[in-house]
DNA sequence: TAACATGCATGATTTTTGTCATGTTTTGAA
DNA sequence: TTCAAAACATGACAAAAATCATGCATGTTA
């Protein structure tokens, strides 16, 4: 269905002044054009599943990848949404453990992978790409602590109006300014806000009728962003 | 009360050889030796406060410390527990924002503090501590995660239950074998579990009467583990 | 196109959790 | 030691959220 066409060099690569190998030094970058291989995942599509041992770490160059774990009890919780331009796999290969997450696109889905020994090297030789790295170690570990924080003492509907706000941060709009450009299933937004699917369907019925929201299928409008904000009880 | 002799050297620091800093080269452990500020912080007394701007790193040497955020309607949420070995304040620093959360000591303890510009020398010169830097960033993303699902797929009374397991693992036992070897306000393990503060005090209650734990105000005595765990309902 | 599965929607009900009120105990400071 | 404040405990109630049940729409496959 969707058509890409290999960047071909990472020299090249649309996500060349975003991801975080921005920073690395060229003969590096050189290195990991050389040996990277790119792939194309259709949705629904596995990039890696949680349990297994990483190989590596994938950087996407167009397209949309959930990050999710499994509850104890088997119910998805997604951890996290990435664009093109973001890394992942990096957090089970940096403390040495298997995945902690499945990675599963949202869409086709366009990403490199960079073989592990590759990527340690580098990481050794290149104190600016380390650097940049445990920046994006800390910064992650922020949200997550911020989102534990809300999810211990926020209501579900100020997560969702939260949740909608973050999709649309990660995400952005279609070309008329309004429709969320990501389609995620009821229950998927219910995975994000950590809530039963029922409920989530109801507060976004709610959401419509206070006409905050449009809903047609998987399409979400958002009409008043100021009202959602509102609705999310946000400080910052 | 407490009484602690100065650690004078962290050659002889009784963290040597748990901390991130036992992986630094000699060279740079000398150079920290030099500049580290030792302190003792009473019982209450913080560390760093939320929104303030970090000018170095902690370790903490002897004690026990409680890092936490306040939400947005200012009710506290404890992040993370710390112990003598642990470092903290190196998130704010590597991502290079103000303090996100606020660390105080929960008994009289004794840290060392490493300036910003030092912390930071080291971590460029020293690839070996920037890898060991990344692992304990990822170990900690990797346990926010976790968190976050069970604070938004598990009811109160496993949460609970993990939780007084989570305060065993981190403080362990006093010399009896049983009792918790520290003192927390049923606010603080509200704050910790992600509810109110009733809710835990009734729980408790009805731990103490299935006979899991033992309750003398503050001090908590776990008489079966096994049975809590179950009531966790962990898998791992 | 029929048959089926899946996702969406909504009502009814139950369970869980939070809040409010009140009393008791403990703690710490004068 | 005494008193006030804080922490603990518990009951009653209200609110929030999950679960169960059912129906409708949509899409998919034989």
């Amino acid at each position: 269905m969707t058509h890409f066409h290999d960047p071909t060099t990472c020299q090249s690569c649309a996500q060349r002044f975003t991801s975080v190998f921005c920073k690395a030094k060229q003969e590096f970058i050189s290195e990991i054009n050389e040996q990277k291989i790119c792939n194309i995942y259709k949705k629904g599509q596995t990039l890696f599943n949680e349990g297994s041992y990483p190989f590596g770490v994938y950087c996407i160059n167009d397209g949309k990848v959930k990050l999710s774990h499994l509850g104890d009890d088997g119910k998805e919780q997604i951890i996290r949404l990435l664009r093109g331009g973001d890394v992942l796999g990096y957090r089970a290969l940096l403390s040495g453990e298997r995945y902690s997450a499945s990675a599963i696109a949202l869409e086709d889905t366009q990403v490199c992978f960079i073989p592990k020994e590759l990527f340690i090297s580098v990481l050794k030789n290149d104190t600016g790409l380390a650097f940049e790295m445990m920046k994006l170690l800390s910064d992650e570990l922020h949200k997550a602590e911020v989102k534990l924080t809300h999810l211990a003492q926020k209501p579900i509907r100020e997560r969702l109006a939260e949740t909608l706000l973050f999709i649309k941060e990660t995400y952005g709009y279609e070309s008329d300014g309004i429709t969320l450009s990501v389609r995620l299933s009821r229950e998927e937004i219910a995975n994000l806000v950590g809530t039963a699917t029922e409920s989530t369907i109801r507060l976004l019925s709610e959401f419509k009728k206070d006409g905050m929201v449009e809903l047609d299928g998987k399409k979400i409008k958002i009409l008043r962003q100021k009202e959602l904000i509102k609705t999310a009880n946000l400080q910052d």
